[in-house]
Order: structure tokens, then C-alpha cells, then sequence
DNA sequence: TAAAAATACTCCATAGGTATTTTAT
DNA sequence: ATAAAATACCTATGGAGTATTTTTA
């Protein structure tokens, strides 16, 4: 049996339905529907009424969701301790990142806080999405900067400012003249997307099919790195954040172009456990982002 | 994280050695320390303090050690008390059994228990002894029988009668015929095993290497049955359960004996977690089986 | 008839096994 | 010297994804 599982069960039970207790864990609906069979199975009765479409709990279920609550928050809040026990918790800061905001936003915002706080020792652990929330909740990093964030419970959001999608197109591609570009230019065009489990991907992907608009995806890939050079050696457009681009645009290396009749963005934010009095270098970074409440 | 790594770690430090804490959970010694690892790595700090050989948390495992415990009896506790709101609890058996027991040994029990409760309703099911332990403890099933079992606090052991065990040979095979067979006899002999995993070929095992007496083992299976017809082709000799080749000696499909200068049995054992008021089924089957101790 | 949940499959990560080496008494 | 633990390597199980179907307000 995963904690993990607990988890998943308690969201469920406390957002009332599947997509959102999924998406609490940065997982896909599917996954939370065979987690509950699962609980289901290992415990041997039915946890959930299934008569009504809304969520109503069987005896077992109730017994079993007060037991998974208390569990999984003696657990958390253990780790959270352990992690302050260590001599160093307060001169070290552990930041999960997802790689496209990594490397290009967040190297931004720890520069600067290293120059005023020489002593704190950073490491940075790269993961995507759905394993960031985790990896906070279990107490293996302080904090995260990533895109889409959720909010939930345990975890606090704090936004920052949202990141423009910009289109990129090898240098000499025709759309690259045209004065006025629409996204429905968009229409047929060779594109280069990112893997689908990324929430950015989805992102995009909605808002194509809000306005009907189909590319033809040429390749998926997971790294915004050879997105690039894919695009740089002509093999189709994509979009991507536009500070990761920033570079190449100048350089000439790629073109840049925005839609005049359709905005793109994501949202940008940290994610971050309940801060611990001791964890002072945790409080410090997230007084140098401005965050209001650095608790 | 596993709920299980959890148990596994209170029972290393409750043990004090990795090797008992793997023979507690059914497992081998490689895999509690592969455990440890992880959750090591999980916390991102050393629970363990490596300097001697006598097992000594550090502080965070002291911590991590309180919390186990705790979320662990939590969680078994949950188990017990949600089977016992199943209404037909009071009327249900659920038997985990390894095959070589439960086709024989087994059977034979629940015959008489049936005919004299007949309103119970039994369910079987089959697992590898290491899923058994944690069936139990999860409150998947409400006992087992099983050999080889591992007394521990969680759970009851009453052990039963010891099983003799024998050869077996082809009906015409020399060794048949000569009046006295010693252990000794089997060297270089084709041999059929029980597959590497199980209690009972490491016990075999175990009594082979103590006496320098080495077989050809020229096949490891896990099924009595196939090992029955593969000895009665002639592909070998096989040492196996009394019981479960009773009926092909009677009827000389298979040659049956003993050796004179070494018993060969294996223990037999009912494991059980606490039992509750409420399983009266249980109860009353510990009885049965003229368990001192049904409570 | 939409939105939510269940299901069928596929793939990959990881837990555990075997075999072996390293360590400590 | 020996028993315990760590490690290397391999395999199999199961968890999560995609795609699709089924369900019910």
C-alpha cells in the first residue's frame, strides 16, 4: 500500500470528485480511478457508494478516510520535522523545478538572493510536474517554482508573473513576413509540441481547440532544449515560454512571433510547504521573491 | 512510499538485525536493505548509524521510528475493525494458504469445521508464503496455514503437527528396491526441486549442504503437482510433503521412503492476527482446531 | 448530450530476487 | 573466520499514461 494512495483517497473525499483529487496530484483522472479500485481490492469491500453520481462514503469508507488523514499528516508533518533537525535546514534550500522554468526564471531570481545571502547553500532537483508536488509534500524540497500550480492544503501557491508563449519559427519561414499573424495561421502548419502529459501542452492544446485550430504535430518532445533546435533546423513551428527563446531571438537563430488576435500565457508560482520557524533560508528566499505572506 | 517499507523498518530496529527483520516479513535480506536505502534516500538523511555494527538510530530515525510505529498499528488497526463492520464477518473465513498446504492439510480441517458450521462461507486464496504475511496484516485474509511459520507480535502463530517429509521416486527406479536409503544415497542423483524462493527448499537445502550431500537438481518447480508427475515420468527424484502423495502411493504411481539416518519434516503452523469479538467464524475455527489460545 | 468515471491496453519504474563482495567482530 | 550487510545485476509486477467506452444528471 503507497501513502501516496492515502493521499490521493483523502483528496478525493475532500474535493468530492475524481478529476480534481487528480489533478491535487498532478496525476490523470484514470490514475485515481484504478487507485481507489485498488483500495478497494486490498481492503475487500466497497469504500465508496457508488449508487448516486455524487461522492458518498460506506462505513468502510468513512473508517478508512479518517485513518488515511491522520496518516498521511503524522507523516508530513514527520518529515517536515526531520528535515528541520537537520543542523543545516538553516542554510539550505532544496528548490524541485521543472527544467523549462529551472534553467531560465528561477537561475533569475537566485542570483540575485545568492549575492545577499552568501551563506545558504542551494541544491536544485529537477523533476516534472507531478512528482514536484510530492516530493514538497513528502519534505524533499522546501519549495518549487513551476508552471500551473495548483493550490491545495497542505501546499501554498504563490504567483508570480505570468509567462508569455510566444510562437517560434526557424529564420527564414514565410510566416515570419507576414505583418499580422493570427493563430488560425497556425492552421496546417508543421509543429513541434510538448510531450502530453505537460500541463504547458495541455494548456496550448485547449486553446487551439477552443478556436479550431489544427496544426499538424510533427514531433513531441519533452525538452524545451531540442524544441528549439528542432525548430532552428526547420523542421516545423512551436510555442514556448518566451524567456527560454529570449537568447536565440536575439542571436537571430530563431524568429519570434506573437498572435495579434489571441494572448498566451502561463501562469507561474511557488509552491511551498508550511514554513518552519527554523527553516530560515526557506523564509528568506520567499522574502526576496516579495511573497506577502512568507508566513 | 510503501506503508510496508514502514513496517519493515519498525521491525529492523524492534529486531535489531536486518536478516530478522526479513524473515519477519517473508522476505530476503537483500531486499530490507535495499528498503533502508530508499527510505534514507526518501527522508535525505541517514536513519541509520553505520559506525558500529549494533544497530543505532540517528535522531531523524528516532523520529521516523516513533512515526512507523505509529502509522503502522493505525493502519493494521483500521484493517481489523473495518472487516469486522462487515455485517457477514461473524459467518466468513477467509483462509490464506500456500498450495502444497492448502490442497491437503487444509481440506481435510475445514471438512470437519463445515460439517459442523455449516452456515460459514470460507474463502481460499492462494499466495507465495511472503503474501501471506502481509495478506494477514492488512486484514486481507483472517489466517493462514501454512509451513515454516514466523512468530511475530502482530500476529499468533499455533503451530500444528509437523509434516514428515519424503522421497519420492519413479515406481521403478533402483533406489526403490534397496532396503536401507540414506541420505547419502541422493548424491549425484537427478533431483527436482521446489523453486529457489520457498521456505521448504531452503530448509531442504539447508539439511543437504549440513550433511555434504550434493543431488543433481535438474529442475525447480513451484507446483507439488508438477513435481509429481515429473518424478513419475522418470525425470527424477523429488523430496515433498507426505501428505500431498499419499493417494499416488497407494495406488504405486509413485515410490514413497525414508531415509534411516535423517528425519526429514517441516513444521506447520496457523498464523493469525488478533482476533476480535466479533469474528466469531474465526473463533470458533481456532477452536476447531484445538487452538489453546482462541482469544 | 455533456461531463465524469470506468475500462482496455501499453509502457516503464521500481521492488525484490540471486549471486557476490565488502565489512566488522 | 564467519556472519551480517551492502552491492550489482536482472526480472516481474504494478502504477500511470493514452485512448476509448460507459454512465448519469
Amino acid at each position: 500500500m503507497h501513502l501516496e494512495s492515502l493521499r490521493i483517497f483523502r483528496d478525493l473525499i475532500e474535493t468530492g470528485t475524481f478529476s480534481k483529487a487528480a489533478e491535487l496530484n498532478y496525476l490523470t483522472q484514470s490514475a485515481v480511478s484504478q487507485q481507489l479500485k485498488n483500495l478497494e481490492k486490498s481492503v475487500g469491500q466497497p469504500l465508496l457508494d457508488r449508487a448516486s453520481r455524487r461522492i458518498k462514503l460506506t462505513p468502510a469508507g468513512r473508517l478508512f478516510y479518517r485513518t488515511a488523514k491522520r496518516i498521511v499528516t503524522s507523516y508530513e508533518d514527520m518529515n517536515a520535522r526531520i528535515h528541520s533537525i537537520s543542523p543545516e535546514s538553516t542554510q539550505r534550500l532544496r528548490i524541485a523545478a521543472i527544467y523549462s522554468v529551472g534553467t531560465y526564471v528561477l537561475q533569475r531570481y537566485l542570483k540575485e538572493f545568492l549575492k545577499t545571502h552568501p551563506g545558504v547553500k542551494v541544491d536544485i532537483d529537477y523533476q516534472k510536474a507531478s512528482r514536484i508536488c510530492d516530493d514538497i509534500l513528502r519534505g524533499r524540497a522546501d519549495l518549487s517554482i513551476m508552471a500551473y500550480p495548483v493550490k491545495r492544503r497542505d501546499l501554498a501557491v504563490i504567483p508570480l508573473d505570468d509567462e508569455e508563449l510566444v510562437l517560434i519559427l526557424p529564420p527564414r519561414h514565410l510566416l515570419c513576413r507576414r505583418p499580422k499573424l493570427r493563430l488560425a495561421d497556425l492552421a496546417g502548419q508543421d509543429f513541434i509540441a510538448f510531450d502530453r502529459g505537460t500541463p504547458t501542452r495541455k494548456a496550448i492544446d485547449k486553446v487551439l481547440r477552443e478556436r479550431g485550430v489544427r496544426p499538424k504535430i510533427r514531433m513531441e518532445l519533452d525538452n524545451i532544449e531540442t524544441i528549439k533546435s528542432a525548430v532552428s533546423s526547420g523542421m516545423g513551428l512551436a510555442i514556448v515560454p518566451e524567456p527560454t527563446v529570449a537568447a536565440e531571438h536575439k542571436s537571430n537563430r530563431l524568429c519570434l512571433r506573437r498572435f495579434s488576435d489571441q494572448k498566451l500565457s502561463r501562469p507561474l508560482g511557488v509552491l511551498v510547504r508550511k514554513v518552519r520557524r527554523e527553516d530560515k533560508a526557506v523564509r528568506a528566499f520567499l522574502q526576496h521573491l516579495g511573497a506577502p505572506g512568507a508566513n
